[in-house]
DNA sequence: CATACAATCTGTAGTAACTACAGAATCAAG
DNA sequence: CTTGATTCTGTAGTTACTACAGATTGTATG
């Protein structure tokens, strides 16, 4: 062990939240309005606390975000995981298709990772490449 | 060689880009409107004609997209592409930062893959596990 | 050539997913 | 107990589309 996280112990404050995981305050509460996220309890005088939970689902949230999944499939695999009402055989028509959509993404961001390296890599001697960074990702796509 | 896909040699409609690229036609439109695609030519009656380029480009704008980078990212990207005014020390800067991100958002999609892999083959057992997503993702995150 | 029906045109309005206030209430430090 | 930082609710603005409405153009057919 000798993590070098600290593990939360106590609730957090809205503002504790956003820090640790990138969210604004504004997001958070947007997504407990839409049902993203759970209504934390609250102080006697009203102001959020968020457990070890609430942590998690939003970091998932938000990368999910940002690797260009909508809300509405953050929805579906939070449903997924939260145990709603679905069959076995649901479950895995859903997640073998999210799979494959990642799958996707995998192989252009690793395109795209590649000839962004060459470039940078190009671009060493001083000279700015005549670089085909669309051509090489997606030139040959129709 | 020896292609599978045809290439393009006549212009296409609007909505044969359309097609080719899972883009809608108002969001080609809006794309010209704000600068991301250039203004194609046009027939006599007005109608736009688009050739090779347009069409690489608007399928890496919507790949990027879904990809998860905002708008102003592929500006930014496309103006690399476009040979802007950059020197060649703000290339490689941006290249390599965008480099960084695309790594980090792959290492996220593989985790994804696996355990969304991972959860569909426990399925199969007609059980529905306790699928604990989240935690398998970004449950050690903080 | 006439005509009809599809596709495209411009412009505006609506939606999704935030993001940014405004003004009031609460909390934490001293 | 005061004071400054946070948080509260609610509303309005922004980004990136998406969906019409009504007029015009393109094209296939008798």
């Amino acid at each position: 062990m000798g993590g070098t996280t600290a593990s939360v112990t106590s609730p957090l404050t809205i503002g504790a939240v956003s820090k640790r995981t990138g969210c604004h305050i504004e997001t958070i509460r947007y997504y407990e309005r839409i049902g993203i996220l759970p209504a934390p309890p609250r102080t006697e005088g009203g102001h959020r606390l968020y457990g070890r939970d609430h942590l998690k689902r939003l970091f998932f949230v938000r990368r999910s975000r940002e690797l260009g999944f909508s809300l509405e499939e953050v929805r579906g695999l939070l449903g997924l995981v939260d145990g709603g009402d679905y069959t076995c055989a649901e479950v895995k028509t859903l997640t073998l298709r999210h799979a494959d959509e990642v799958k996707r993404k995998i192989t252009d961001l690793r395109k795209m990772e590649r000839v962004l390296k060459d470039m940078a890599s190009q671009c060493e001697g001083g000279e700015i490449p005549e670089c085909p960074v669309i051509d090489a990702l997606f030139g040959d796509t129709y």
